[in-house]
DNA sequence: GCCCTAAGTTACATGAATGTACCTTCTTGC
DNA sequence: GCAAGAAGGTACATTCATGTAACTTAGGGC
């Protein structure tokens, strides 16, 4: 853990609140394992080494398993832990209210 | 709304990932109406100014109320909006989740 | 007349987060 | 023996989010 909080929530936006780690551990949630290249493929915009920072940060924090196999070319799988799939819920009703705000504001324009 | 997201979770994400505003939502959920100089004492470590932009980004993005007496010295307002109230459950479950992971880290130290 | 008050604003500085470009590895297929 | 492939690492640059410090406003109490 990195810091004082004050109050409950902020350990949760710490851990999940990076630029992509939200669609990561969605997409996670959908498909059970993605090696390193599927999800780049399903981020178009990240860049190879924040990709790894961030899935880093995730497997430091438990949400997610790295396995790595040991062959040429490299292959690594990433999957949720159990402790990851917890946050399923609340990741589900991020992605609901997000959606319905697009909707809000599409009307609104 | 700021840029293209990939998947609605994004937008959530850019909306409540300000450093203080999970924090004010919580609080604002409990407290009904604070002012301003309120939530600046529960958050003893936000700057003035960034605790004023953080309010406005959450009163455009129309989750928070902010009602403005002319009186001097200035009394000023902050409220959630029925809108901001639709993400009650989404922050609790946040900070539940929160809480347990910190009882976990605490648990392996 | 002067200071205090609450909720700002402004100019400037800093740091963390993210991005770019290029290097590495070893094996298989040609 | 050369290139391609997947998943990185590294050095450096940039951008974005926050922070600091000082100024503002106008009425009430002294």
């Amino acid at each position: 853990m990195r810091k004082d909080y004050s109050h409950p929530i902020e350990v949760t936006m710490d851990v999940v609140c990076g630029k992509w780690k939200g669609v990561i551990l969605c997409h996670l949630q959908q498909s059970e394992v993605l090696r390193f290249g599927e999800i780049k493929k399903l981020l178009p915009n990240v860049s190879q080494k924040t990709l790894t920072l961030q899935l880093r940060e995730l497997e430091a924090d438990g949400l997610i398993d790295r396995r790595v196999y040991p062959e040429v070319p490299p292959k690594v799988e990433y999957s949720l832990t159990d402790y990851g799939r917890e946050l399923e819920a609340t990741l589900n009703l991020m992605s609901d209210w997000g959606k319905s705000h697009v909707e809000k504001v599409e009307l609104n324009s």
